[in-house]
DNA sequence: AGCACGCCGACT
DNA sequence: GTCGGCGTGCTC
């Protein structure tokens, strides 16, 4: 007898198909099986879903196709995992089937189910590890010890709030460690944000669990692997062969049916928030996931949730507040780096401020800046100087009429890049050959105007040429960012090349202030920061923060050399707010600060929004669009406590070529808000077959939006 | 999203 | 005369 199945397929939102499709099958599938099913004249990968409604309209005439195979050997995707699908999709208004095909390896859409087969018996040859024991873990403090107590013994979500240096991964680790031991099926979801930093927690975990329990129990998950790799890491998740899955955001995804514990690392951090697809904050998921697997098995603390940063997100500092009226996470405090002592070594680097305003115009390197580079240089020491803005210079400007580099694609300025004599917009990669003479006017006098990292590097040369290393030799310079490691291997090639002390002052943007280790950094400097104390964008303070202690972080990590490192800032306000809480290494204080703000104007995370972006021909008509969806809303969709702000064009209103425009939502219910955009859901696809959207490219909404 | 069908410009 | 541009429409 014939059985009716409902299965996902990937579909877009808008498309006539985004719902549940029926399909037929002789078998009885259960749901989570994965399928080939026909679509039309191809023939694609499904995953059975929970029955609903999905069969088609009687009348309508579509008749109802079988599925062409099942993917054998694999096991169907659990209840958990489906209901982690079904949410996200739900949440961040995308359909189902484009969330849960998105999180499968694309291998699996695009290999027959014989040649799934193969890889799965290739791959199953599953080393049991052999029977040493772990390394040995190194002694925990007095901090980590009481945090991992307490991590082991309330329940979650966990925020540890711990210093830079304090040793958070050590924690993170012995949490994995703990946990193994205590159950011999468990596995545990560990996210670092940034693909970079992947290789190396994968290292510091098979060094410390592959002896014990097998060189397949330890799998990355990231877009940097091949597609066979990827296979490979999500079967063996799927199959509970991999006992610790390490990756960035996209592993939040993953299919790990014995799912016990995860961590987030510098949860702050804004890579965790997709920007293309659908918008998924994987922290968020991270946390409404370990819910969902404590629902299931029926306890609270069954899988626990471990936020960790140095500088925690607004959002999660709040939801951890401990106070009586009580956050719902528990805040675990490090406050102190490992190896600190009483005489100060290993404290955290000294905030020096310079007065940018006392400075003469145009200074880029203060001279007590530079003098204490050069200390450095002569002491044998490493100094880094960050500046978050790649190339030579923003701008190219005419002398004598008033051309500049803008992109003829996009509302922005073309970068100069002196190193390949390039005009590049970052926006939508069109390059040319710098030109010789000004294309307006002809004349010769074209400047750079502003500097960049490579700008930077060569200035540095020039005003620390007099200087000599210890042994005579000139100072070395080099330069870390985008431009610098755009080949495979590069950064892990020049970051050696710094750990070797080749280089005495590194020049780079942020890349350099996440995440890696400088032993023998001691000085870190922030050349023009300013621009985030007045920004427009409500968290531009927030990620200053977040971003200069983190790469104060990177100064004096060697507890020997904790005394003299020091951090740098040239700014033209010394006494703001946020530099004072900084001199003090006060987060506390900054986020109380920020927090009041945050309220008094109904900001999150005391109220919650939501962004509508369009895409079109004209900039009328993405406005157009967006406000006829607007006023739309009214008739349809629940307005309760939901405030809709008028379109406005994006901050970059153009690129390649397509005009931008967004409009806010905002409502101080996270519920509200979301009954208001699933009602307004099919308001805006109905807005969109109209003859005045004609020129409209595309639409998505981004929920919980990072910048605005 | 794919993949078809369908109607207008520059090439063998 | 065809190849191919992407606009519109459909897929259980």
């Amino acid at each position: 007898m014939s059985q009716l199945l409902s299965v996902v397929i990937q579909a877009p939102a808008h498309s006539a198909i985004a719902g549940l499709l029926s399909y037929q099958s002789e078998l009885s599938l259960a749901p989570g099986t994965l399928v080939r099913v026909p679509l039309g004249k191809r023939e694609t990968l499904g995953v059975v879903w929970d029955p609903g409604s999905s069969d088609p309209d009687p009348g309508s005439g579509v008749e109802i196709r079988a599925i062409s195979g099942v993917l054998q050997g694999i096991d169907p995707l659990n209840a958990q995992w489906r209901r982690l699908i079904s949410f996200a999709a739900g949440y961040y208004q995308r359909s189902l089937g484009e969330v849960a095909l998105a999180a499968l390896p694309p291998q699996l859409r695009d290999l027959s189910p014989v040649q799934v087969l193969r890889r799965l018996k290739r791959g199953s040859t599953g080393a049991a590890g052999d029977a040493t024991s772990p390394t040995a873990a190194q002694p925990l403090t007095q901090e980590q010890g009481e945090v991992l107590r307490r991590f082991g013994s309330e329940a979650g979500p966990f925020l540890l709030f711990g210093a830079t240096g304090s040793g958070k991964t050590e924690v993170y680790l012995q949490a994995v460690q703990d946990l193994l031991a205590r159950n011999p099926s468990a596995q545990a979801l560990v996210m670092v944000p940034e693909i970079n930093l992947t290789p190396q927690l994968e290292a510091r975990f098979r060094e410390r669990f592959v002896g014990q329990y097998g060189e397949d129990s330890v799998v990355s998950m990231h877009s940097g692997m091949t597609p066979a790799q990827r296979l490979k890491s999500w079967l063996a998740a799927h199959q509970g062969v991999a006992r610790m899955v390490l990756g960035t955001r996209m592993a939040v995804f993953a299919s790990l049916p014995t799912l016990r514990l995860i961590v987030v690392d510098e949860e702050h951090d804004p890579s965790y928030k997709s920007q293309e697809g659908a918008r998924y904050s994987a922290r968020d998921l991270a946390v409404y996931r370990s819910q969902l697997e404590n629902a299931a098995s029926g306890s609270t603390s069954d899988c626990r949730v471990l936020l960790g940063s140095a500088t925690p997100s607004m959002e999660s500092w709040y939801h951890s507040r401990p106070t009586a009226d009580g956050g719902r996470y528990q805040r675990l405090v490090m406050p102190s780096r490992v190896g600190a002592t009483a005489t100060g070594a290993g404290a955290l680097p000294a905030v020096r401020l310079v007065d940018m305003s006392q400075q003469p115009k145009r200074t880029v390197l203060s001279p007590p800046l530079l003098e204490a580079i050069g200390q450095r240089i002569a002491r044998g020491e490493q100094s880094m100087i960050f500046l978050n803005r790649r190339g030579y210079a923003p701008v190219l400007q005419c002398g004598s009429c008033d051309w500049k580099s803008e992109c003829p694609h996009c509302s922005a300025y073309r970068v100069f890049h002196k190193i390949d004599r390039t005009l590049r917009c970052h926006h939508c990669g069109f390059t040319e050959r710098v030109p010789r003479a000004c294309p307006s006017c002809g004349d010769l006098d074209i400047a750079p105007v502003g500097r960049g990292t490579e700008r930077l590097e060569e200035h540095l040369g020039e005003l620390l040429s007099g200087i000599r290393r210890a042994g005579g030799e000139p100072v070395r310079i080099a330069r870390i960012d985008a431009d610098s490691t755009r080949l495979k291997g590069a950064l892990r090639e020049q970051l050696a090349h710094v750990h070797s002390g080749a280089v005495d002052v590194l020049v780079g943007t942020q890349m350099i202030a996440k995440g890696h280790d400088f032993r023998n950094i001691t000085l870190v400097a922030a050349l023009n920061p300013d621009g985030a104390l007045f920004s427009s964008d409500f968290r531009a303070a927030e990620r200053l923060f977040s971003l200069l202690m983190q790469a104060g972080g990177r100064a004096g990590r060697d507890a020997a050399q904790g005394l003299s490192s020091e951090m740098w800032i040239q700014t033209m306000h010394p006494r703001h707010p946020l530099f004072a809480a900084l001199k003090r290494h006060d987060f506390a204080s900054f986020a109380a600060q920020q927090l009041a703000e945050r309220e008094q104007a109904a900001m999150p995370p005391f109220s919650f929004q939501a962004l509508v972006r369009a895409e079109a021909r004209s900039q009328e008509i993405a406005q157009g669009f967006l406000q006829a969806a607007s006023a739309a809303a009214s008739a349809v969709a629940d307005f309760a406590r939901v405030t809709l702000y008028p379109p406005v064009p994006m901050s970059i209103q153009r690129v390649a070529d397509v005009e931008r425009a967004q409009m806010l939502v905002e409502s101080p219910s996270r519920a509200a808000l979301q009954r208001f955009l699933a009602g307004w859901h099919g308001v805006l696809q109905d807005t969109r077959r109209q003859p005045e959207a004609k020129g409209l490219i595309r639409w998505a909404v981004d929920v919980d939006p990072l910048a605005i």
